[in-house]
DNA sequence: GCCAACGTTGGC
DNA sequence: GCCAACGTTGGC
């Protein structure tokens, strides 16, 4: 019997990774996060088919660029034991990896971005949206199915 | 276990 | 570049 597909939001600094190297590369796995709830949503509740809202983040107009999939089960983030990467953790022990991560597979760009501001004028519909909350910064967050289908409604706006 | 100091995120 | 909000670290 088949898992429940679930949907996420992931967030990316375009000028590190947007949605256009996405689209060129086709998959990538989703190094870097050093969050622990963050983390656990990709270890633990994530699965292959879960749809992505790939967010554009610390960038001049922030907000949803294109869709993605999860395209893996979840595995250890090897960036963690690379001394010259940014993600280098010393605490972290191959035999007890503290930082996991998932393949994430392109699906498409959407037509227009969906703005922040735009999810914030329409936070009525979006029914306490994570992404809004006041103070929020996970970079990996879930969304409901009825979120999920009001913000793609929002792309033929 | 408390909490001040520090580092990071990310909108603006 | 600023800084509010938040997470982590480490002394005690």
């Amino acid at each position: 019997m088949a898992t429940k597909m679930r949907y996420w939001l992931m967030k990316s600094e375009p000028e590190e990774f947007s949605i256009d190297t996405l689209a060129r590369v086709g998959r990538e796995p989703w190094s870097g996060v050093r969050n622990y709830q963050a983390r656990n949503y990709m270890m633990k509740d994530m699965g292959v088919g879960d749809g992505v809202l790939f967010y554009h983040s610390n960038t001049a107009i922030p907000g949803i660029a294109g869709l993605a999939e999860v395209a893996s089960a979840a595995y250890p983030d090897p960036t963690q034991f690379l001394k010259k990467s940014d993600y280098y953790d010393p605490a972290s022990r191959p035999d007890e990896p503290r930082w996991w991560l998932v393949d994430v597979a392109f699906k498409r760009k959407l037509s227009r971005l969906i703005a922040l501001d735009e999810l914030r004028a329409n936070a009525d519909r979006l029914d306490d949206f994570l992404l809004l909350r006041r103070g929020s910064r996970l970079s990996v967050l879930p969304v409901t199915a009825a979120q999920w289908r009001t913000i793609l409604s929002l792309e033929q706006a």
